[in-house]
DNA sequence: AACGCGGGGCG
DNA sequence: CGCCCAGCGTT
């Protein structure tokens, strides 16, 4: 697989896609970028980049700051031990760091929320590094080149496509030669319909010689569950509404909510709640990992009980905690 | 190794 | 409706 870097920089220097954050050098702004784009698309995560670097722009202001603000910056962004942990991470640089960053990604992997691909982004992108980056579009650029049928999502596959990946970097400039594989991935070697005709690497590409393209790559799936929860939107004698915060660990960690409670299918189709709340509408919401089928309910917060820390807040002051999309789509069909 | 963790867009 | 996206932490 020789001669894969001189041909995939060439093509990068022409075709390569123009973002804001390759235009530094400065390892913060490489980390948050890294950080929002996690199993997030571009288009979805870019916005909340600009707010963030706007609100945080350096790590002694991220470090500084509560975590419930920095949790506001991510509200709807999704997989939100992310935000927790960029702020511990932050403080994490100030206390033992001296807030700089390392170097090498071995000691990138110190921080909270750090690992094996945002290290070695850091590290190349930031350092100049000699090492490769192995993310979603790296491993199906590889497993067609290489028509390997190994799942990308084991831990095997990608400690042994790591070394290959470091092999083919070296000598390169890393910088160049990983961003390059990721856009090859993101605008040529598409998981549907890849454009293998204007491919630089279809020459050397077995996948496409073996005619194995639209079968990789491969992954072990996952299995995905419904389960059923029913909301409460309580009021006080002032009509505030109850909100409480979650635990730090978990879905929507740190995250506030209304109360809730997980009931059995039987509970939630019979409809069985505390006397006084009635019915208020029905919604699902979709999570990587199972369906939350919910039933919304509304009524006096005296009879409720098993939510001790709660506390009641008007309406329009809503807006000042950070919610997750569910429990915002509640929000916005109860009209507040 | 397997599982938990969000949300959006696209075919 | 299923798949995928600049993955990581916990168990």
């Amino acid at each position: 697989m020789s001669g894969i870097g001189k041909k995939i920089i060439s093509w990068y220097a022409e075709q390569g896609r123009e973002l804001s954050w390759r235009e530094t050098k400065d390892p913060y702004k490489i980390w948050i970028a890294e950080t929002i784009l996690q199993q997030t698309r571009i288009q979805q995560g870019i916005q909340y980049y600009y707010r963030f670097m706007e609100r945080f722009p350096d790590v002694v202001m991220l470090a500084e700051a509560e975590q419930d603000e920095v949790l506001k910056y991510w509200e709807g962004l999704g997989y939100y031990s992310r935000a927790r942990n960029l702020h511990a991470a932050a403080r994490q640089l100030v206390e033992d760091f001296g807030g700089n960053f390392p170097h090498h990604h071995d000691q990138l992997m110190l921080l909270k929320g750090v690992g094996p691909y945002t290290s070695r982004a850091i590290s190349s992108f930031a350092f100049g590094q000699a090492t490769g980056v192995l993310d979603g579009n790296v491993m199906r650029v590889m497993s067609r080149l290489l028509s390997d049928p190994s799942p990308i999502n084991e831990q095997k596959t990608r400690k042994s496509w790591q070394l290959i990946i470091d092999d083919w970097v070296a000598g390169h400039d890393s910088r160049d030669f990983n961003h390059a594989m990721m856009d090859l991935g993101a605008t040529i070697c598409t998981p549907t319909n890849p454009g293998c005709l204007i491919c630089p690497l279809m020459d050397g590409c077995k996948a496409y010689k073996e005619g194995t393209i639209g079968f990789l790559p491969q992954k072990k799936k996952l299995k995905r569950k419904v389960r059923y929860f029913q909301f409460v939107i309580l009021y006080n004698e002032k009509d505030e509404i109850g909100i409480q915060k979650r635990p730090e660990k978990g879905l929507w960690g740190g995250l506030y909510e209304v109360p809730n409670r997980e009931v059995s299918l039987h509970s939630w189709e019979k409809g069985e709640i505390t006397k006084g709340l009635h019915f208020h509408h029905e919604l699902k919401h979709v999570f990587t990992h199972f369906d939350m089928m919910i039933k919304v309910y509304e009524g006096p917060a005296a009879h409720w009980e098993g939510s001790p820390n709660i506390q009641f807040i008007p309406i329009d002051k809503i807006s000042i905690f950070a919610f997750a999309k569910g429990v915002l789509k509640i929000f916005e069909r109860m009209g507040f």
